[in-house]
RNA sequence: GUGGGUAUAGCUCAGCUGGUAGAGCGUCUGGUUGUGGUCCAGAAGGUCGCGGGUUCAAGCCCCGUUACUCACCCCA
């Protein structure tokens, strides 16, 4: 099991627990990739300008100073508080959406839009660090941004794929639940409801204190009559599978240009995710989402039997993240924490490593001059793709398998001297004792021993 | 940022009313003279988070501090 980290949020997995957790990044990486998106690494740093662009002033980011700055500042020049704010302080990023928008931008000469890219990537945040909450950890991207207008399959699309992906990994059932801002906006502006950022934050709350305590909210801290707060409820206890929601918000009787154009854009993901990826998607129209810069379509994702945990896979769309000059750069696109999927499936057992190590093939020693020769076998093991490692010294055979058995190498290769003279070569699979004689220059493992495995639980 | 809890061996944890530091697991060695796992025997391993105080005497009581941890807020 994964230990507690001398520092509180930043992980640092133990071998085994990195065999997963490379899975869980190579299945992603390959799902990604075979959907045609490009990868890019965006530098760690951002200024602080950059990062608090869109407000957000509450993140808690940490700012980066060199050593010999501080030094000087403290040897007595003037300074200290305000540069604390400075804009052009350099900060890490604390999510790959803001870093990706400004890359983009200075990078729009050079892309072709529509722009379909993945990023795999440590970010920081500096919030009070708890089970599926670490202040250094992994995120794994994908967007497609357009160059003035992106059409709204992408919509569809970055779900589908995400769709796939989470189902590849060792996680167990998960839902993805989607709503449109356009839906809920035009749903309280129809209402009367001007506020409706504000609507949304007390519906983002739903879960957590009741429906009762949200009306209440609504009413004292928005001014909404009871009949308004009992219509912004009904909305968000619809959720359905298929398409029929819309039926459902047209019975609520509210009408409004934009929450026409939010029940076809919602209807048109959740009508294609539920052809094909059912049981995946769920249009329910409570999900909110804090950040400000969702304009449409928005995502959270459970995993089924762990919603406490929150969501492992969010996003959504944003028409107006990344602009230069009079160009706009749409785009929508999903975000997995793989760090906190990581704590899950570490902590609930949910997958684990048939080893420790690469090793599919430990060559023992006979004697210590055996070493040179021992090494021209794993090379020729190498050559053919299988990992091998050779003893460094001749102990007793008890203590080499051992030391193989430990690290759960399958294989342990033994080299000796016939009667006649000739070297012998015999391969012992230590889970079953059997040991047969092999010709080093054409032996194979079977096709599940190469590489460690990773086994759901 | 707000509020609780905890801190003793590599890990999980005991330690009574203050009186020379304990167990299980793990590790190492041997039994087993070159084929592991079981079993048996033995050994190593500690600044009791850190600093101060009370006391003849503190792992235990008091004060402070730091770290970890859970919940809230927020999020992946």
């Amino acid at each position: 099991m994964s230990r507690k980290a001398s520092l509180s949020g930043f992980h640092e997995w133990l071998p085994a627990e990195r065999i997963v957790e490379q899975h869980v990044l190579d299945t992603l990486r390959n799902t990604f990739e075979l959907h045609g998106f490009s990868s890019i690494e965006t530098r760690a740093v951002e200024t602080l300008g950059q990062l608090l662009r869109k407000g957000e002033i509450d993140k808690e980011v940490y700012a980066v100073s060199r050593l010999q700055a501080d030094t000087e500042q403290g040897a007595g020049k003037t300074q200290q508080p305000q540069d604390a704010q400075d804009p052009n302080r350099l900060a890490l990023h604390f999510d790959l959406t803001v870093p990706f928008a400004r890359y983009v931008v200075e990078n729009a000469g050079h892309l072709s839009f529509p722009f379909r890219r993945y990023q795999i990537q440590k970010v920081w945040r500096g919030e009070r660090p708890q089970e599926g909450r670490a202040r250094e950890f992994t995120q794994a991207d994908i967007d497609v941004v357009g160059d003035g207008t992106l059409s709204f399959r992408s919509d569809v699309d970055v779900a589908l794929v995400m769709a796939e992906a989470l189902g590849a990994l060792p996680i167990g059932g998960f839902t993805i639940r989607i709503n449109n801002r356009k839906l809920a906006e035009g749903f309280y502006r129809g209402l009367g409801l001007e506020d409706t950022a504000g609507v949304l934050r007390n519906i983002d709350k739903l879960e957590k204190i009741g429906a009762d305590e949200v009306s209440r909210l609504l009413q004292s801290e928005l001014g909404a009559t009871q009949d308004q707060a009992a219509q912004a409820l009904a909305l968000a206890a619809i959720r359905t599978e298929d398409t029929s929601f819309v039926e459902q918000v047209r019975a609520l009787g509210v009408t409004h240009e934009l929450l026409e154009e939010g029940l076809e854009e919602l209807a048109g993901v959740v009508g294609e995710l539920h052809r094909r990826a059912p049981g995946r998607a769920v249009a329910d129209l409570s999900i909110a989402r804090g950040l400000d810069y969702y304009t449409g379509t928005v995502y959270e994702t459970v995993l089924v039997g762990h919603e406490q945990l929150g969501s492992i896979c969010s996003g959504g769309r944003y028409d107006a993240l990344a602009s230069k000059g009079n160009r706009t750069f749409p785009g929508v696109g999903l975000s997995i924490g793989v760090t906190r999927l990581m704590m899950r499936i570490f902590s609930q057992e949910m997958a684990r490593a048939s080893r420790s190590v690469p090793t599919a093939v430990y060559i023992a020693l006979t004697h210590d001059d055996d070493w040179s020769a021992a090494q021209d076998t794993a090379q020729s093991l190498r050559g053919r793709g299988i990992p091998a490692e050779v003893a460094v010294s001749a102990e007793k055979f008890g203590k080499q398998i051992k030391y193989a058995d430990k690290r759960g190498i399958p294989f342990v290769w033994f080299t000796q001297t016939g009667d006649d003279g000739a070297t012998v070569h015999e391969v012992k699979d230590i889970r079953s004792g059997e040991q047969v004689q092999v010709d080093p220059a054409t032996w194979m493992p079977p096709e599940s021993d190469l590489r460690p495995q990773v086994l759901p639980n």
